[in-house]
RNA sequence: GGCUCGGUAGCUCAGUCGGUAGAGCAGAGGAUUGAAAAUCCUUGUGUCGGUGGUUCGAUUCCGCCCCGAGCCA
């Protein structure tokens, strides 16, 4: 090992009991909790998003929720930089630092790093989204090929967001991405172990669970209760409330999280309360399969089935024997 | 009870002028560098309701039966 102090990651899927796990844990070991969730970072959206209620977070504190407004952009690199900044903060605290979530980009940033790119400009943005409109994606995927082919090439000419993402890039640096990307070249090299990467680009020892479920047709079932709840715990009500309040547009990034953006079309009329619940059903159900398929591709994380009727003790055996070790 | 219209993939449906069928959605797998709960890629064998008949060959035409919806009694 090294003689980096210690971290803990804890990754799911939707649903899959991440919240009271963490909560548990925080009543039992010397942990602060940071969220790594790219939902809950918004302020008033509590429901649509599962957010810990209040006497919950009185008990168990997590850093990054409710930090910025449903307005606002949030980001992977924000995410590293604030996460970075806590987690020095606990550790000199004598606590060890718990990042739970579900955002598995944001773990990936925080583990590996990013490469020195711009941050994201909304000017531009909306200059390229206008040309979007009018010549389409493939007229600015061809563009970039002119000026990155690397990229052009790596990318699907339909993929909107990182197409448009790389001729930013370009726009803002004058380079095309794939050599700003070399140059930095965070990512580990073919070879090197997962230690060697941790402690080139995060400087902890990572005690990393992933909570798996045994079973995807229980998660399923219990992703379907849980959005019937949240319709009944008000939803619509929230949205409401949100869209009095802010001057929202339905494709922020907050509008677009699971469930807010089938809300939305619901209150404009665009579909019916039985598609609502269909809908939003199955955009949770997807999001939980691209999250398993992250956790998938990495094989540093202890896998843990999260349908274990044990699993706070299976958890918190294993963080016992890894802290005292 | 009579008439009409339906019964095809998990769901909603298209289609085959007779040569055993295909879309959307869902599901599954994958990608993932400042929007990531985002964005995108790949993936469709199912007694074509059942059973007889006509035919070289029926999911397709005909008869009967079963199920559903509607109308008339």
């Amino acid at each position: 090992m090294n003689n980096h102090p210690p971290a803990i990651f804890l990754m799911g899927p939707t649903a899959s009991g991440k919240t009271g796990i963490a909560v548990e844990l925080v009543q039992h070991f010397p942990v602060e909790l940071i969220s790594v969730d790219s939902a809950l970072v918004f302020r008033d959206m509590d429901i649509g998003t599962a957010k810990p209620d209040a006497a919950t977070l009185a008990r168990a504190p997590h850093h990054l929720i409710d930090i910025v407004n449903p307005t606002e952009a949030y980001s992977a690199a924000a995410f590293r930089h604030d996460a970075l900044r806590l987690m020095a903060d606990i550790t000199a605290r004598g606590k060890v630092p718990l990042l739970v979530g579900g955002t598995m980009l944001y773990f990936k940033a925080l583990r590996e790093g990013l490469s020195p790119l711009p941050q994201a400009d909304a000017a531009l943005r909306a200059e390229l989204d206008a040309e979007i409109a009018q010549h389409g994606i493939e007229h600015l995927h061809r563009k970039l090929a002119t000026v990155d082919a690397e990229t052009a090439a790596r990318l699907h000419a339909t993929d909107t967001q990182r197409v448009q993402r790389a001729m930013e890039v370009y726009l803002l640096t004058g380079q095309p991405m794939s050599a700003l990307i070399k140059q930095s070249s965070p990512l580990p090299q073919a070879g090197e172990g997962p230690g060697v990467r941790d402690a080139a680009n995060l400087p902890y020892n990572i005690h990393s669970i992933a909570l798996v479920p045994s079973d995807r047709a229980v998660l399923h079932q219990r992703i379907a209760t849980r959005f019937e709840d949240m319709l009944q715990q008000g939803l619509l009500d929230e949205l409401k409330m949100l869209r009095e309040k802010y001057p929202l547009h339905r494709d922020m990034t907050s509008m677009r999280c699971v469930g807010y953006r089938q809300a939305w079309e619901y209150q404009d009329g665009e579909i019916t309360a039985a598609e609502l619940l269909e809908k939003g059903v199955a955009a949770t159900r997807q999001l939980a399969k691209r999250q398993l398929t992250w956790l998938r591709g990495m094989p540093e994380n202890i896998e843990l089935d999260c349908l274990a009727p044990d699993l706070y003790a299976r958890v918190a055996s294993g963080l016992d024997n890894w802290l005292t070790k």
